[in-house]
DNA sequence: ATACAATGTAGAGTAAACTCTATGTCAAGA
DNA sequence: TCTTGACATAGAGTTTACTCTACATTGTAT
């Protein structure tokens, strides 16, 4: 299947503009049709949806970029793909490590105010 | 004890102008002594520790205002203090959890990789 | 007394990632 | 044929969170 700009954006949730930057930025290329509308297809989409993982994951767009410069360069790059989500998976687990940490500290908070609002009878 | 800027930036990590738009932010407000000098206390310090807690699970400067609002009207404001908290432990608990499921989905796809690479013989 | 390093303020500049505006093209329905 | 409405490009504007510049004071070592 092929979809309009207007039609993925709306099933990637990614505004039309944000496309279009996305497009600009080489993250997203779509072919074109015989009018020069931008026709996403169904690979499009797969690659869209795992861009924004590692956008979600806190990989910026300059990197992004680069790990779609390498897929568009073919099979050739794929250990250099690899290497790069393996790292990536690194800062991942640890920024996972962080949050858990930081999560246990937010709880220590919680339970002091908890005390606090007991104790001055401020329930 | 009490910190100059310099002392406090080295301290914290946090650049000396980090911190004046920090205070100019109402985020720390440290004193000042006769010649206009901003004074940090360790009180400022465990607060400013806090505060970069806060920005590292995500919280938007505009909302840690809010707190820092709060936390200066005093003890009255406990609960809804706590209550700000409570909300951000569980956008904290999403985001883990979100970013857990971006690690098992980022292996699934290194694995992919592993095997592509072993197939097309490009170790 | 003087140089110089740290600090003060006000305001401009930067980087990332969008987001919007102006203007133009084109296919399809009334 | 005329008018929408979706799409096209180029470039300007926005938001967040700093970061830096220019210039004036002040504290301290020589």
């Amino acid at each position: 299947m092929e979809y309009s700009i207007g039609e993925f954006s709306r099933m990637t949730n990614l505004g039309i503009h944000t496309l279009r930057y996305y497009e600009h930025e080489n993250l997203i290329t779509p072919k074109r049709n015989s009018s020069n509308r931008r026709c996403y297809s169904d690979k499009d989409l797969a690659w869209t949806y795992f861009i924004k993982r590692l956008k979600n994951t806190g990989m910026p767009i300059k990197e992004i970029q680069r790990y779609a410069k390498l897929r568009a360069e073919g099979d050739l790059t794929l250990n250099e793909r690899m290497e790069m989500l393996t790292v990536h998976r690194e800062s991942l687990n640890e920024q996972i490590k962080a949050l858990q940490e930081h999560m246990a500290k937010l709880d220590d908070k919680i339970d002091f105010y908890r005390q606090e609002i007991e104790r001055t009878s401020l329930k």
